[in-house]
DNA sequence: ACAAAAGTGTTTCCGTTACACCCATGA
DNA sequence: TCATGGGTGTAACGGAAACACTTTTGT
């Protein structure tokens, strides 16, 4: 809180950084761009910028950076916040606090639609090399995997990684491939399908090559999971 | 991140507030300051203060409001980031961002230890009147609270509130006041003790008038629990 | 001896896991 | 009719809840 003296307190650029996350390709992907200038110039970097007024709030700031990015209304997607990093020289050239923001982002229809899409890609989480990475940058993508991944299990943000309408199949393999770990399809089913809320039926099934057509579902108007589904580090096997 | 043009980013004025919890005289209770000066005078609101310096780091602020506040070093509590609030009005002075941290400290050790101790109390959380509290502090200190319960559930925070040495009833009470639940003394102190880490024996017992002794405990290096210790919401009564 | 608080053992219950089985479609 | 993927039913397992019972102190 402020004093009655002539004091007055630093001021310090805030920045807004984003994890964004996607299922892709069969694998747990975020984008990443390369920096194009000083410094880490070449190294990859969480997307993100400075506020653009001072006046933005943080929270506009966090979707018109996703909307650049990927094309995507933040009304489409899961946004929350994560956390916020300010060591002093965690950037060289001034004190920068940035306020990260964890994105999850449906698969197949946002690969780059956005307009300033400039050197951004999808990376799987898996391949990408911590030292890769500039600034901090590695420290908060550690963070926000393992906070996507242990969201999975308390809330149906899952949902934000399929289409509109999905089968539990594909519901499935979001969670397989964010954890790594087989799934019981059968179990899966009744566990998702007893949790009030978390999918509505629509109706409709899939018109697909081979095998039966599976029933289609949306996301439900369930935001938390009690008790969670949990990833019980006793069933193993690859994910593949 | 930053551009080649002459363009610089807003600056912007970064503080650091405190939700401080301690269970005190069998209540679950916050530290408030009741503000001296404008705006919003005369109402509560969480302790904190700007960053005392362009390069302060913005957890040595949070331990550095912490001392001032309670007298209490760093080491001996249970410190982390919460949150970060932005939104552009929030203060009608000028523009904010605070960085909020959640702090747990013992019991009987801290009523006002601290040197600069104005007029900061002890508030019951349950007895607070969200309107009564300045800026956005009653939004913060809700999102607060319930990030203190939960995080009973998955770690051994709960320690944090009790003293260096703590019997199985004291540390049972702490979650039954937190959570405002009664649990069954003797599946809790089973559960607790079959949790690798969570406590470890001193050998000592208590001397106390009534009743036979308890062994006292002290906080093991274990953070996390798994499976988590739930509050299932079945079990309700009292907590008193 | 009795009250009070601490700690142990045992039964019951319920959610999860594992898995056998049936269904619907395309080739 | 067979392969493929979707969906249902059920027995077995394991952890947690409920609770009777024993232990150790003070008065």
């Amino acid at each position: 809180m402020p004093q009655a003296t002539p004091w007055t307190p630093p001021l310090i650029a805030v920045a807004v950084d984003l994890a964004v996350f996607t299922v892709l390709d069969e694998q747990f992907a975020v984008l990443l761009i390369e920096r194009g200038i000083e410094p880490d110039i070449g190294s990859l970097a969480l997307p993100g910028g400075f506020l653009a007024t001072a006046s933005e709030d943080l929270s506009a700031a966090a979707a018109r950076e996703l909307a650049e990015e990927t094309g995507l209304d933040a009304a489409q997607v899961h946004l929350e916040q994560l956390a916020t990093y300010g060591v002093p020289d965690r950037d060289p050239r001034q004190r920068v606090v940035t306020v990260c923001y964890l994105a999850l982002v449906p698969g197949p229809l946002s690969p780059m639609a956005g307009g300033d899409a400039r050197n951004a890609a999808w990376r799987p989480v898996d391949d990408i090399e911590p030292a890769s990475l500039a600034f901090d940058h590695a420290t908060i993508l550690a963070e926000a995997v393992e906070r996507a991944r242990s969201k999975l299990e308390y809330t149906t943000v899952a949902t934000s990684f399929c289409g509109p309408e999905f089968t539990m199949s594909e519901l499935r393999r979001v969670y397989e491939i964010v954890w790594g770990r087989r799934l019981d399809p059968r179990n899966f089913q009744r566990k998702i399908l007893n949790i009030p809320g978390f999918v509505e039926a629509t109706g409709k099934q899939t018109v697909r090559n081979g095998g039966r057509p599976a029933l289609l579902y949306r996301a439900g108007p369930a935001r938390l999971v009690q008790p969670p589904i949990l990833r019980t580090r006793t069933d193993d096997s690859s994910p593949q």
